[in-house]
DNA sequence: CAAAAAACTGTAATGCTATAACATCAAGAA
DNA sequence: TTCTTGATGTTATAGCATTACAGTTTTTTG
């Protein structure tokens, strides 16, 4: 389960919260999982997550402030990535579409763009919860 | 330039001021540059935003907490929409590609989520600032 | 191996982003 | 008019993230 460079005490907490998570959880939210285990501080957390989204483990979902550990088994970098969020449950889905990946990477040829990182999410409502 | 209901004072006032941006501007910053003209509490801010974002005037940048002025004229479609931000200049270049949103929509119908709001949002480096 | 470099840790203070709660006002519909 | 809806104004607070500073551990490399 966990990633190739041993991850440090404080990396391997924030990690583990984010695994057993069922929904994405605040920096604040992982904070209060990790105080019994010594983490005090916001910093703290911060800094295990910025590790953890550099070796593509964990990602932040921008648009609610978050983060979760990354679905694939095959957790490789840099590599294009949906999200379908849904706003009752919660429920994160992960998905990569080869195909908008590549539609997006043609609009940045012709504009010249380099892209670093994309964010890609979808909210609404789930399959569960709309019935 | 206005939208078709008539904006209140505060609601122009903000508008206004994102019409005539540069960079995306978070809502403390738009609160800065109407302060001179009455408004004085980040709520008031916020409030007009959230009308302009739902008359479609207006896009939040998820991944940079901040605010643009819708860049296509006719604002009146709510298509999908996707951003190029650079981190270099801050500038944004904001496009609509239907091949895209068909994978995206492909993709939903697939997993019976049904969507709100999508966010597309790409950060690196613009034509203008790679050279 | 020892020195240097790089990465990680801890803590306090601060700054930025956003909303809750409450009271009031203005405009349009019944 | 009366009701309803939406906008406004203000204070306080909640939630998210970083700066600054100091110290420690791990890794590199000469």
């Amino acid at each position: 389960m966990s990633p190739q460079p041993r991850l440090t005490k404080n990396q391997d907490l924030v990690f583990r919260v984010l695994v057993d998570a069922e929904t994405p959880l605040s920096a604040y939210m992982i904070l209060d999982q990790v105080r019994e285990f010594g983490i005090r501080a916001p910093l703290q957390v911060y800094r295990a997550l910025d590790k953890l989204q550099s070796l593509g483990v964990v990602h932040r979902l921008e648009s609610l402030n978050a983060f979760v550990a990354c679905a694939r088994a095959d957790c490789q970098r840099h590599e294009m990535v949906a999200f379908a969020i849904c706003d009752k449950c919660r429920h994160v889905s992960e998905f990569s579409d080869a195909q908008v990946k590549a539609y997006l990477d043609n609009w940045m040829v012709g504009a010249q763009f380099l892209a670093n990182q994309t964010a890609i999410e979808i909210r609404g409502t789930c399959r569960a919860c709309t019935r």
